[in-house]
DNA sequence: TCTGGGGTCCTAGGACCC
DNA sequence: TCTGGGGTCCTAGGACCC
């Protein structure tokens, strides 16, 4: 049986969010993004005195913005600073993770009512195996479709777009053709008519960079991807993305719905209100750093994992960017150990620059369930009978140094 | 008035081992 | 004396995504 994927996208989530808060701002340019201080104040009589973008000073950028700020050009990752240039009377409102992820879960479960095998691809999107729901093939994908919107709706208050089609990536296509609160079903024959006339870059993996260079071999659309000579493409781009190119271009992909997956790294970091100099800012920027640390142990802890690799990311003023890592002897999680190796880390780092950000990365995970404290001595015997063990360390908490 | 924060995956070279 | 491959781990950088 051939499969069936929906790719189900909730529209602006977060300003759409916001604007169930906040009712009084629908039909309004809404920003969302910046620093804690664009909460809005509330009146003596209830009602909010909103921050407007003109007001805002910083190095933010757009989270999500409404249709209505989007029709005066300001889009998500724009600059905060150039947003407020294009439409300094848009309402900014400050980012509230916690709200989004409740109602992300909201979704998600109305979701999984309907229809189980679902891959997380973030707060605000999924991919959805539709090929073992019953009646779902046999042309009522649409009335499938139209179920999980009514159930999304009816849990959140929220709209979302979705793509039907035997793919992953052509659904992802798909839920973008009519947004907001779009349903689009798609089969291979569609392709020509559909898929190809759109931008290369609206394919999920061709970034700007593989646009541009696309774009000057004087491809553009992924018709034009798709006309192109797979060798062409192969010589242009390697074996391994080329033939991709090709593939998708076509409209085909194999990939699973993968309904589980563990972390492969955490991490934090942080952009300064102005560039540090190393030498110049040395107390402050160390004091970052050793916070960012502990941050980032307290996440390992609260998510019940320990790292074997750890390691820095460095943003210059000229936005140049160094990683460097290290590999240690076991996992930890302990907080003076990840900035100390952070630390062995920083020194292989030229610092003549300013710095713009500062990262810390805890990568190589275990579950701390699959792992156990370093064991005394006599005890070493009667553990070597059981199952090979790795070791970590545990954080310590006695003493301030 | 440039450009956040949190991730994944891929490539590639060198070390080291068999 | 010269000359192999293959496999894994570590590290650095980069593209890309939400």
């Amino acid at each position: 049986m051939a499969r069936l994927i929906a790719h189900i996208d909730m529209d602006a989530f977060y300003a759409s969010v916001e604007l169930l808060r906040y009712p009084e701002l629908r039909g309004r340019a809404v920003v969302i993004g910046g620093g804690r201080d664009s909460q809005p104040k509330k009146r003596a009589d209830g009602s909010h005195d909103f921050r407007s973008l003109r007001a805002y000073v910083g190095r933010g950028v757009v989270t999500t913005s409404t249709y209505e700020a989007r029709k005066l050009g300001v889009f998500s990752a724009m600059g905060m600073m150039k947003s407020a240039a294009l439409a300094p009377d848009a309402i900014l409102l400050p980012v509230d993770f916690d709200e989004y992820r409740k109602y992300s879960r909201l979704f998600k479960a109305a979701v999984r009512e309907i229809a189980p095998v679902i891959e997380d691809r973030g707060i605000d999107e999924i991919y959805v195996d539709l090929s073992d729901v019953p009646a779902a093939h046999d042309d009522a994908g649409r009335a499938i479709g139209s179920a999980l919107k009514a159930a999304v709706r009816e849990r959140t208050g929220l709209t979302c777009s979705i793509g039907i089609t035997p793919n992953k990536l052509l659904s992802k296509l798909a839920s973008e053709l009519d947004k907001p609160d779009g349903l689009t079903l798609l089969g291979q024959g569609d392709v020509p008519a559909r898929i190809w006339p759109l931008a290369a870059r609206k394919v999920n993996g061709i970034g700007p960079k593989a646009a541009a260079k696309l774009s000057s071999l004087g491809i553009e659309t992924i018709g034009d991807i798709a006309g192109a000579d797979p060798a062409f493409l192969l010589a242009h781009f390697g074996r391994s993305f080329g033939a991709w190119l090709h593939e998708a271009s076509h409209g085909r992909d194999e990939r699973p719905v993968v309904t589980s997956s563990e972390p492969k790294s955490i991490s934090r970091e942080t952009t300064f209100d102005r560039d540090l100099h190393a030498v110049r800012d040395r107390a402050e920027l160390g004091a970052i750093f050793t916070e960012l640390c502990e941050q980032l142990a307290g996440d390992l802890a609260r998510k019940s994992y320990a790292a074997r690799t750890i390691g820095i990311k460095l943003r210059f003023d000229d936005f140049r960017i160094a990683t460097r890592d290290l590999t240690l002897p076991a996992h930890t999680l302990d907080a003076r150990e990840i900035r100390r190796a952070a630390g062995s880390c920083l020194k292989r780092v030229d610092l003549g620059r300013r710095l713009r950000l500062i990262g810390v990365r805890a990568g190589a995970l275990a579950r701390l369930a699959d792992l156990v404290a370093p064991l005394a001595p006599n005890e070493s015997e009667a553990a070597a009978a059981h199952e090979p063990i790795r070791e970590y360390s545990l954080p310590l908490f006695d003493d301030a140094s």
